[in-house]
DNA sequence: TATATTTGACCATC
DNA sequence: GATGGTCAAATATA
């Protein structure tokens, strides 16, 4: 659905208010979810009390109800079914399993890390999607970044992430990401699997400041659970969290061929990664 | 000092 | 043998 945009709407108005709606969508489809579950009432509550936060954000904004955007429509589920285990748990003992097939003869019967090394699925079985980005935002997930590869006949390296909470909660979610194009930029990130985890660090007070280069100020924007407020700040966009909340990606792509400030761009990762693509500007 | 990132090595798969 | 996903020691950062 395309967003007719108002003529004097500044880019970074616009990115704030597509930011609220990517996150009134995905509240809303978390809610229809809900919906079709015995959940408790409060769960719901708090769908419809989030839902209605950022209706209201974007009424402030002066953004109509029916501007909303369908935010997923170009994730591609490209799992590969031919593959054996289909199922992500068992393909993780798929994986390891194979490995324990060809390291146990020279190793003892308990896991040893050390001698797992590089020990996977190459023919990946888990569930996959994959999304192009103009820019790298987040996905509200807590990632830590684990690699890093220069990759055959690609210009950029590819960047691996892992859950955080891979060993505390021992979710198997991870992503790459991957700068494909240099100008315009465009950047592929690639789910693996789904998060099993809670992030129990995640705060429920998050601050948007964003401003375009063009202008000279930005707005802040402060949700918490009661309150909304939306005050003038710095020339800068960036998100802002409390101490915790997640994970920064710091400067990885400092080896990259080229820096185009990737650096606050991995910043900015963290949170939301969803495709711009799927946003069309009249601008 | 704790935590996160970098980077070379390892190794399964192709 | 080439490739690419992961590990973990070394290093950086808060």
């Amino acid at each position: 659905m395309e967003v007719s945009w108002p003529e004097n709407l500044s880019t970074s108005r616009k990115m704030v208010i597509r930011e609220l709606m990517v996150g009134r969508e995905l509240a809303k489809q978390l809610q229809s979810v809900l919906a079709n579950t015995d959940g408790s009432g409060s769960e719901k509550y708090l769908v419809m009390k989030i839902v209605k936060s950022l209706s209201d954000t974007l009424f402030i904004l002066n953004v109509k109800e029916g501007d909303e955007v369908s935010v997923f429509s170009q994730i591609q589920a490209v799992s590969s079914l031919d593959s054996p285990c289909l199922d992500t748990g068992k393909s993780e003992e798929y994986s390891q399993e194979n490995c324990k097939s060809t390291t146990t003869t020279t190793t003892t019967t308990l896991p040893n890390k050390k001698n797992r090394r590089g020990c996977y699925d190459r023919r990946r079985t888990l569930q996959t999607w994959k999304r192009d980005s103009p820019t790298l935002i987040n996905d509200g997930q807590a990632w830590r970044k684990y690699g890093q590869k220069m990759i055959h006949n690609a210009k950029y390296p590819r960047h691996y992430f892992r859950c955080s909470y891979k060993y505390d909660q021992g979710c198997k979610a991870t992503k790459l990401v991957q700068r494909i194009q240099a100008n315009p930029p465009l950047y592929r990130t690639t789910y693996l699997g789904h998060h099993t985890c809670k992030d129990l660090h995640k705060h429920p007070e998050l601050i948007l400041d964003c401003s375009g280069p063009e202008e000279d100020t930005s707005m802040f924007i402060s949700f918490d659970n009661t309150n909304l407020s939306i005050k003038q700040e710095q020339p800068f966009c960036h998100l802002e969290s409390p101490p915790g909340l997640m994970t920064m990606l710091s400067s990885t792509l400092e080896s990259d061929h080229d820096h185009d400030n990737e650096d606050e761009i991995y910043g900015l990762m963290e949170f939301v990664d969803f495709n711009l693509d799927d946003f069309q500007f009249a601008s």
